[in-house]
DNA sequence: AGCACGATTAACT
DNA sequence: GTTAATCGTGCTC
C-alpha cells in the first residue's frame, strides 16, 4: 500500500529560514508532469536571507524580480541566472521579509526514465546534482515562479521525507558567490547531506 | 538604450 | 584547472 502524500504546510516554511534549509535535508521534492511524479530526496540547500545579505537577491530591494521572496512562505523562487539556467527557491518566514532556501541537489528517485530521457548524456549521479540540472530534470521554468508549493494544484509541492540527523549533515560556506563582501561570503548557510553507500 | 555581471554547467587542456 | 555559452536584471547615462 501506498502510503498518502505528506505535503510539508505553509508553517514549515513561515519560520526562521536556516531552520528550513536544515530541515529540508531528506524531504521530496516532488513534480508531476502528465500525471506522471518526478520526485528526488533534498541533499543540499543554502539560506537566503533578508535585505543585509549581500549575496541574496534581496539586497537591491523589492524589485519586479525579488518581489517573490517579499511575499508569503511556501511559494516557488525561481530564477534565471547566466543566461541559461533556472534556479529554484522556496521562500521562507513572515511575509514581508524577504528570505528563500535554494534547492541545490536532489537524489532521482521517482520518475527515474524521464529525468533519464532530459539528463542521460550524464551518468545518474550527475543527474540532479546541481541547482541548474535538476531544474532541467523536473522541468522547472519561469512558469513555477510564486507558485504555491503547499498546494497540489501546482505540480510542484516537498513532501516529508526521511529526517537526516547532525553527523550526516556537512554544514559550510555558500557557493558560487562573486564579488560578495565578508562576512557573508563565509558565513555556513549551506547545508549538505554526507554521501555515504 | 546600453552595459556589466551572475546563487552554473559542460567541455576542454 | 580553465573557459565559453548566453540573457534577464538592475544600474547608469
Amino acid at each position: 500500500m501506498k502510503v498518502p502524500s505528506n505535503i510539508l504546510p505553509r508553517s514549515f516554511y513561515d519560520r526562521p529560514t536556516l531552520t528550513v534549509a536544515r530541515e529540508l535535508l531528506g524531504a521530496l521534492l516532488v513534480r508531476v508532469e502528465d500525471g506522471v511524479r518526478i520526485a528526488g530526496r533534498i541533499v543540499e540547500t543554502e539560506a537566503y536571507v533578508g535585505e543585509s545579505d549581500l549575496g541574496c537577491h534581496a539586497k537591491a530591494g523589492r524589485t519586479p524580480r525579488t518581489v517573490i521572496m517579499y511575499g508569503e512562505a511556501g511559494r516557488a523562487y525561481v530564477y534565471f541566472n547566466y543566461g541559461m539556467h533556472w534556479m529554484l527557491n522556496a521562500v521562507t518566514e513572515a511575509e514581508g521579509f524577504p528570505a528563500a532556501v535554494l534547492i541545490r541537489a536532489i537524489e532521482p528517485s521517482e520518475g527515474i526514465e524521464i529525468m533519464a530521457s532530459r539528463r542521460g548524456k550524464q551518468p545518474r549521479a550527475r543527474w540532479t546534482d546541481g541547482p541548474g540540472k535538476l531544474t532541467q530534470a523536473l522541468n522547472i521554468d519561469k512558469s513555477f515562479s510564486g507558485v504555491d508549493l503547499c498546494s497540489r494544484e501546482s505540480s510542484l509541492w516537498i513532501e516529508t521525507g526521511k529526517s537526516i540527523s547532525d553527523e550526516n549533515v556537512t554544514i559550510g560556506a555558500r557557493v558560487g558567490l562573486n564579488n560578495v563582501p565578508e562576512p557573508w561570503n563565509s558565513v555556513p548557510w549551506r547545508f549538505l547531506v554526507k554521501t555515504r553507500e
